[in-house]
DNA sequence: CTTGAATCTCAAGTCGCTTGAGGTTCCAGA
DNA sequence: TCTGGAACCTCAAGCGACTTGAGATTCAAG
């Protein structure tokens, strides 16, 4: 079923889009099956391998994180289960993009208007006098934990 | 100048929206000077100390890299120095910001397209036929290199 | 004085590779 | 058949920006 190994890591790597030494890492952390070696100790791979580094390399484009990418080329390989489960991973990092997204572009409108302010309100100043640069300093005055400070509400998780 | 350093490395964390071994880490890469000590060994922090910590998480929030808020700081300090500076890296990181900005909405489109094709063409069929799953792991299928593969366009630097 | 929260240090783990050193194997041309 | 150099091998460390954990110490309230 399977052509026999004849592809060198070299080649593999041209043809997969992927480097050398990624080959390499993802055979490390069981993303590939163990290649095949020659004599010498060189490793051969056949174009089931070229199709599967192909699927991750793509799925790694998409954003996919290391695990996911797993899940999707184990689920890709196993005849008993069916499309929707990607479909669902797929929709799952979707959401996770989108996400990133928003947060990108509300911070491309504050980057933005740092840069204009910059421009308008102190151009040129003493930068130990600027006005933006003391505004990005003044502490939160939101609402202070009470004197004995809440030690567990101290963590602000970035997503 | 400044008030005496009165507040613990907690207090500091709750204050700024720095978690506490941030803190110690800024410090232990030269971005916070060295805290001044209590007999104990506990450090202590004042007042000019949260206003240039609270600086460093606004910059990093903006997604400056630590060298970037490096810089910054500095600049912030130095009385000698002009805001255009901190102008100039704003439109810099601005710049990178919607590079970045672009990618994501790229591969929000695919995604999407993916999660569509998953929807449409082969919903709930078994993974192994699925064809999105398969186009994605055909090999690329451009320009071959020739015969004997000339060897040095392995690589495809991921920007 | 006791207790328990907060702090300390140091080390290692995270993610997804990349880079480097130092050595071995392969194969085309002479 | 030999040889030179490209390609390959392994192992270890490095990157950014922290986070997490273990185990010890200190602080402040009761």
């Amino acid at each position: 079923m399977q052509h026999h190994p004849t592809l060198t890591i070299g080649t593999l790597a041209a043809r997969s889009g992927c480097n050398v030494p990624t080959i390499r890492y993802y055979e490390e952390i069981g993303l590939l099956a163990p290649a095949t070696r020659r004599a010498g100790g060189h490793r051969t791979f056949g174009e089931r391998d070229l199709r599967r580094l192909t699927l991750i390399r793509r799925c790694r484009e998409l954003g996919f994180p290391i695990e996911r990418v797993r899940a999707l080329v184990a689920l890709a390989d196993d005849p008993k289960r069916d499309c929707f489960e990607a479909r669902e991973m797929a929709e799952t990092h979707l959401g996770e993009v989108r996400a990133k997204l928003a947060a990108l572009r509300t911070l491309e409108r504050n980057l933005a208007r740092f840069v204009r302010s910059c421009a308008t309100e102190c151009a040129g100043g003493r930068a130990a006098d600027c006005t933006v640069l003391e505004d990005l300093a003044a502490p939160d005055k939101g609402p202070l934990p009470p004197r004995k400070p809440a030690a567990r509400l101290r963590r602000r998780a970035r997503p």
